[in-house]
RNA sequence: GUCCCGGUAGCUCAGCAGGAUAGAGCGUCGGAUUCCUAAUCCGAAGGUCGUGGGUUCAAGUCCCGCCCGGGACACCA
């Protein structure tokens, strides 16, 4: 809609013109300031622009009226033009909000460790990342979701340890925990599964520990799939950091030949501070064991290899300082490293009764993705989590989320979206009878609700290529906010613009539906 | 010390590549149900937009300094 009305303006001035909402209804639809930059170039009062530009869209059938005030030029669309989109949508539900955009889309999310369960701050980036792949994918992207594992570190030896000595010490054994050992409830229950998996002979062997940590990083990756899948979330592929491995020799040759490694105190070095790094980073240690960041940079090897139009990673805000080093990585293997994006996903703080919840998966009182999916149900916790841009610190109230299910806005949209549905039954229409009754001669707040129920496909746009999501969900509200003041103020069965009406509701729980289906939530039709 | 995120109503946050009188939800107070789902609606109170400069027709919005809060600064992942 905005597209069009654009493509109109600029077609009549012959440059380009930024459009914008006013804030105000009695402004029109849509407006511009282009008269205050213009007023510059032709030395003309920006008054006096405006005015000669408004007049020379008077008689567009696109709009009803086009007015200057104070410099501004305010368009109104006419009713045939929102009456025919209206219609149009109805008629191609699937294809509303639609485009064809067609990027390759390499989305990079979750990527936990394989050292425990999921927790809520991991479900942040969980959620964001199939949000932003559902947004691509409407938009005629073709988006690839992944899942990184880091299985070829120490973390995972230690999982085995952890999982050996607490098996120990459930035999009965005196055991002696180091600092650095995983805890937490889900251990204990590994360990108990490892005993009869293994039998108890088998832990009185410290070569168990081997065996223990693929083990362990098995289940984990199982138990890490049914957590997402709970919340509806599948990945089309997951990489091994381990098999990654078999390409560090062709890798290694590539950063060599290009001159983008050195050695030093027996260590190899990445010379990232060519590429903007604070400094140059270990990529081998002395012991010849690789670092890390050499498993980033084959990982990033191989993505780049496959050649998508754009890579995006999701990674928790702690990483932050990585994104240097990684793109200085991908600049030396010969790619652009403008195609990796970042987005950082800030911590999630929880706070229960208002003191604060610390997480630490080694302390174990980390708060699981899965008790809070128990507490308030998958939609809430997407919503809370789309409704806040990613890159910010996100606090919550567990107690008070919990509490306060009334004043949970997925209900309240699901809620209007119920109403619609429930009209519809007892009118006994069917939305095939209603698709050509006309919107024309609509009161204002009908108009107005129609208005903004076919703004979607501009929302999810700039929802999408700003990586914004919350621009979404506050446009969910505001249009069942909306809706619920119409109905409301608004008898609709019997009345005499019962058809018009219906037809106007069925655009708005379209909207609903589409946008909610977006954020991985599916729109109650009854409630 | 360096880097990142933030500082807008009592609380949680919006504020759209600078634009027309700073918004929403929750909370508080007061109303609405003989009638389509009151899980709703209507109304009220509540803000020197952390602070000091600068840029311009126009600054929560952009630039610089400072203050406060959180996080990151590994040869751990």
């Amino acid at each position: 809609m905005k597209r069009r009305v654009t493509e109109e303006i600029e077609k009549g001035l012959g440059r380009e013109v930024v459009l914008e909402r006013p804030k105000e209804k009695k402004f029109g639809h849509y407006a511009t300031p282009i008269a205050f930059s213009l007023a510059k170039e032709l030395r003309k009062s920006p008054i006096l622009i405006a005015d000669e530009l408004a007049k020379s869209f008077e008689e567009n059938p696109l709009f009803e009226e086009v007015q200057a005030v104070k410099g501004y030029v305010n368009f109104r669309l006419s009713e045939e033009f929102l009456d025919s989109y209206a219609t149009w949508v109805l008629k191609n539900e699937g294809e509303f909000g639609r485009q064809q955009m067609g990027e390759h889309i390499h989305l990079e999310f979750v990527s936990a460790n394989p050292t425990g369960p999921l927790h809520i701050g991991h479900a942040r980036g969980a959620v964001v990342g199939e949000a932003l792949a559902r947004l691509g994918r409407h938009l005629g992207n073709m988006v690839l979701k992944e899942y990184y594992i880091n299985d070829a570190g120490n973390q995972i030896y230690l999982l085995g340890l952890s999982i050996y000595l607490t098996g120990r010490q459930l035999l009965g054994f005196d055991v002696q925990f180091p600092d650095e050992y995983y805890r937490g409830d889900y251990i204990g229950e590994l360990a108990r599964e490892a005993i009869e998996e293994f039998g108890e002979d088998a832990f009185g062997e410290e070569s168990l520990i081997e065996s223990l940590s693929e083990w362990g990083k098995e289940r984990l990756m199982e138990l890490i799939r049914s957590d997402l899948k709970r919340v509806g979330i599948q990945f089309d592929r997951f990489v091994s950091e381990k098999e990654l491995y078999e390409r560090w020799e062709e890798v290694l040759a590539i950063l060599v030949e290009r001159d983008a490694v050195y050695e030093k105190e027996g260590k190899l070095w990445l010379r990232s501070t060519l590429y903007g790094d604070e400094k140059d980073r270990v990529i081998v240690r002395e012991d010849g064991r690789p670092t890390y960041l050499a498993g980033d940079i084959i990982y990033h090897f191989t993505k780049f290899e496959e050649g998508f139009d754009r890579y995006i990673n999701i990674w928790g805000a702690d990483h932050h300082g990585y994104i240097a080093r990684v793109k200085a990585a991908i600049k030396f293997l010969g790619f652009d490293p403008d195609r990796l994006e970042v987005i950082l996903a800030q911590m999630v703080s929880l706070l229960k009764g208002g003191e604060p919840l610390k997480m630490s998966k080694r302390a174990g009182n980390f708060i699981l993705m899965r008790e809070v999916v128990d507490e308030i149900g998958e939609d809430a916790l997407k919503f809370i989590f789309l409704s806040k841009k990613s890159d910010t610190h996100l606090e919550f109230d567990v107690d008070i989320l919990k509490r306060e299910d009334s004043s949970n806005p997925v209900y309240y949209i699901n809620y209007a979206h119920a109403r619609i549905n429930s009209l519809m039954e007892k009118s006994g229409r069917s939305p095939e009878t209603l698709g050509d009754v006309p919107l024309i001669g609509l009161n204002d707040d009908a108009k107005d609700l129609l208005f903004n129920a076919l703004l979607l496909p501009e929302i999810i746009e700039d929802a999408f290529i700003r990586r914004e999501i919350q621009r979404l969900t506050d446009y969910l509200k505001a249009l069942a906010a909306q809706f619920h003041s119409f109905y409301n103020r608004y008898r609709v069965l019997g009345s005499e613009s019962e058809e018009q009406y219906l037809k106007l509701f069925l655009v708005v729980a379209l909207s609903i539906r589409v946008g909610l289906g977006l954020l991985g939530i599916e729109a109650k039709k009854k409630m």
